[in-house]
DNA sequence: CGCTCGATATTCT
DNA sequence: GAATATCGAGCGA
């Protein structure tokens, strides 16, 4: 299978956040000699700039925890927040820009689905990968994988050519408040794998 | 159901 | 000390 490569993401942020719905996510997980594919459609992103973006970790400039979005792009950025959960994101950012990243917030599980339920302990599967930590936990994304080449098939994490998105929807990001009026949260919104709290600001949504 | 709260990394004030 | 790119357990109506 195909991996968009470096020019991909390449660009503006909130274009590669565009493009990544419909994308594929996928996990390699390697117990002793075989491995399997834990895998899912993306439906739900969130572009983060630098310093054009107050609500970007990259804003004030580099640290320790945000080094990633400054690298080559295409890269896994793994954090930690709130104490308890992890997020992905893939770094990216326009040629004129310092650093950038799209995380990935929900998957449509397609497969590995009863390896997710185990990682997870939940069998509905809506409730597996809508968010981006409950995305984390199923898919055993930890900040080991911070920085693997996701345009590399070979990656235990990377990214995928997947299927063409649905009803394309952009709105305001989740959680933040600082440049609380950029509307660079992007979601599939025809599809049925959105969290809750998330879908309910899609039904008033600004297509594109 | 809906709301509050705890977990506690990382950064900023 | 406070805020945050979150989630789910535990409560009370």
């Amino acid at each position: 299978m195909n991996c968009p490569g470096g020019s991909f993401y390449l660009r503006p942020t909130d274009i590669v956040a565009q493009e990544l719905i419909g994308k594929k996510l996928v996990r390699t997980v390697r117990k002793s000699s075989n491995e399997c594919r834990v895998a899912g459609i993306i439906v739900e992103t969130e572009a983060y700039g630098h310093t054009d973006d107050g609500a970007s970790h990259a804003r004030m400039g580099p640290t320790g925890r945000n080094a990633i979005m400054f690298g080559r792009v295409g890269k896994a950025y793994v954090y930690f927040t709130y104490g308890s959960h992890y997020c992905v994101n893939v770094s990216a950012r326009s040629k004129d820009r310092m650093a950038g990243a799209v995380l990935i917030r929900a998957i449509e599980p397609t497969e590995g689905i009863e390896v997710m339920k185990k990682l997870r302990d939940v069998n509905d599967p809506f409730f597996l990968a809508s968010g981006p930590g409950r995305l984390t936990q199923a898919l055993n994304i930890t900040s080991r994988l911070n920085g693997v080449d996701m345009t590399d098939p070979d990656s235990d994490l990377h990214i995928e050519f997947g299927r063409n998105p649905g009803r394309l929807a952009a709105t305001p990001r989740i959680g933040i408040s600082r440049a609380a009026e950029k509307k660079w949260r992007f979601v599939d919104a025809s599809s049925l794998y959105i969290s809750k709290r998330t879908r309910s600001m899609s039904d008033d949504p600004t297509v594109n």
